[in-house]
DNA sequence: CCGAATAGCGTGTAAATACACTTATTGGAC
DNA sequence: GTCCAATAAGTGTATTTACACGCTATTCGG
């Protein structure tokens, strides 16, 4: 039987767990979205913001991607030298800068969801989609925790 | 009611649900570990490399790591810097090298552990020890489903 | 016993990640 | 109105990740 105990082993590391499984799963999306010139960086972020409409401050941007503030800002760069978003300021608060994406980067993102979506299917047929939804919500229920 | 379409909505990724929930409860554990002068990258290698005994090849550690080969290249040269690893050739295999943690690697590593726990105890806490008894069953079940 | 295929590893390069620190702006206390 | 804490965002630097490519040692077919 398992004890709490057994859990403060390592081989039981919440992170590493996550990590390592997180690892091998993005390899099959950035294989896919690689042939379209999209990194798995950058699709997630093109994908926010289309759903997220108008112009997202970064932080918040940051925060829906669970993504730390500054790394938002670094893989922004190619994407706005590339004109998929484009940012300005808030014409309210001259430091907030607003993100939105670009009439090209919906174009991009459109490609993109093409070759993300054979990663997703080819992900679900191997893990099973009904221990995927489970799975998933386990995983927002973490992230709630943590939150 | 969900349907199978449902799930090949990028709301649904596979790949960046479990990347965000990584990188969120990875920052618990790199808090923790940063103050003995240990990353969440090392770690983790220490703490195989200890499981293994005696000196695994580069390619069977990476295996049981699930990180690519070159990235562990790329992370044990810090830690052979430091001297809390040792490579050697294989006598048998010139193509091998042997990697083995050191007494020194072995000490940091005691150290390390202690910083872990008091991250996964925070973390189980949050999140429910059952809760991550059945989340941990399920990642391994993604990781042989994709391997 | 020799050449080709293969296995094990390292390197060049580029992306993603995030901490500590800095800058610029805002809004409120007084 | 002035000052100052709080907020929003960018930069310096370092770590982690991994593809493409190349090198050396081994193995195997003939």
């Amino acid at each position: 039987m398992d004890t709490a105990e057994d859990l403060l082993n390592p081989i039981h590391c919440v992170s590493h767990n996550l990590q390592k499984t997180a690892r091998l799963v993005a390899g099959v999306y950035a294989g896919e979205l690689r042939r379209c010139g999209l990194s798995r960086g950058k699709f997630p972020i093109l994908q926010q913001l289309e759903a997220s409409g108008g112009g997202v401050a970064m932080s918040v941007l940051a925060q829906r991607l669970y993504m730390d503030r500054t790394t938002l800002t670094r893989n922004l760069a190619p994407l706005e030298r590339a004109g998929w978003v484009v940012r300005q300021a808030d014409p309210g608060d001259a430091r907030v800068r607003r993100v939105a994406i670009s009439e090209a980067g919906r174009a991009r993102l459109l490609e993109g969801r093409e070759a993300w979506r054979r990663a997703q299917a080819m992900t679900l047929e191997r893990i099973g989609a009904e221990s995927w939804r489970l799975l998933e919500d386990d995983l927002r229920r973490v992230r709630k925790a943590l939150s």
